[in-house]
DNA sequence: GCGATTTATAGTGTTGACAGTTTGTGTGCT
DNA sequence: AGCACACAAACTGTCAACACTATAAATCGC
């Protein structure tokens, strides 16, 4: 996987970011570990420069952390942290309903009617690997409703921070159909341009999110 | 201003970000211009290594951009994009609002309490270079009070972007009274532990500040 | 044998140099 | 004069090497 040969048609640093990115996704790096940056280095075939800027980049969308002399590691969050996170993405989702509300055009609309009938379909498969990805689709075009470009940008970044903890296949039954309920009513009251119902549903949505996550956690601990 | 010799005690990249950010913040660097690594690595003693890895940070910050083979510039935000970080900013205000209204100590009212005491100081004064830090030191202390580590990271980074855009001096005259009236309500709020009025008025501090940034916005133009 | 100390190894933080790109300047042509 | 083109200077993106730190291994004293 020795990246793009020299024509200076792209930064390695984008590319670098990535691939680091796509390893603590896939679970590859779990949390604590450290980057050795010559290793990677090695195995992406570039130089240490590019592999410390992606870090530098990493660092501050939250996915590492920096240690004097030690380099970098994949940054593991406390559960009060993730908990911090979901109320934080809450009031955010739940801004992003207020604002998208009375702006959000017809061809949205359909666009989210048309991602809450994929997901009934995965629901019926009960194929969860499939939901997750339109779920996901779903809160990004909610988001991009509201045409704010701040929000557009923070908002998946908090999402990918939560990867750090979310220990895979912790799925409760029922929890996609209820979830997809919500989605129903959070596109009713888009569509009728009621602010306030669209940013508390939106709000609330998140946190059951959370709640779920707690639930999770008892298992867990149990 | 040659950064600390050799002592591997500290890492060059920090104090570099700093100096960037002293720069803008300033108006030494105004929006638009480029950094020049070789420039400034000169200037401040050390090599492009580090000013790189700061710039990566500051580009994630939202105070850089980067453009292919021309190197990081000076960000600037267009009128939309600071009333878009307006709205982001007054969203997760009220937040900390809702959040530090059932939590927050006779301590930390007591230090909310001093600093208005103070603001109405530097206001009979007519002391603006006196009045901006202690606002800000409040909205600081109250994000603080929520106790969401999240917020509490985030929060600043928006008031830092909004430098981007503000053109010093341009303040409204008897802002700074309506202001410090509206932080009096807010702790007021805050000492009675009600959520949503305190959530409200937070919110709406902000908000004021954004119309007071739109007004100053028609006062330029004409 | 076991703990403290020394030595060796691995890895980060930083640097200076090189290759390729962008940009400013000057030259020739019309 | 005006414009396209070629050339030179400036600068970025990347690399390989060096200095220093931290950690693992080995040695010594008990």
């Amino acid at each position: 996987m020795t990246a793009n040969r020299n024509p200076r048609t792209a930064s390695f640093v984008p590319v670098v970011q990535r691939e680091i990115e796509r390893m603590i996704g896939s679970g590859e790096l779990t949390g604590g570990t450290r980057i050795n940056e010559s290793t990677l280095a090695l195995k992406l075939g570039v130089s240490r420069g590019p592999i410390r800027e992606a870090c530098r980049t990493l660092e501050q969308l939250g996915l590492l952390r920096s240690e004097l002399n030690r380099g970098f590691f994949v940054r593991e969050i406390s559960t009060k942290q993730a908990l911090d996170i979901y109320d934080t993405r809450a009031g955010l989702f739940g801004l992003a309903g207020r604002l998208a509300a009375s702006i959000i055009t017809t061809h949205q609309l359909n666009g989210l009617d048309a991602l809450i009938a994929e997901m009934d379909k995965a629901i019926t498969a009960s194929d969860i690997a499939a939901f997750y990805p339109l779920n996901n689709e779903f809160h990004l075009l909610l988001v991009e409703a509201s045409d704010n470009a701040k929000l557009i940008e923070l908002y998946p970044t908090l999402e990918a921070e939560l990867h750090l903890f979310r220990r895979r296949g912790l799925i409760l039954p029922g929890s996609m159909r209820v979830s997809n309920d919500e989605h129903r009513a959070i596109v009713d009251a888009l569509r009728t341009a009621d602010t306030t119902v669209a940013g508390r549903l939106m709000e609330r949505h998140i946190l059951a999110g959370k709640a779920r996550f707690i639930r999770t956690l008892d298992q867990t601990s149990a």
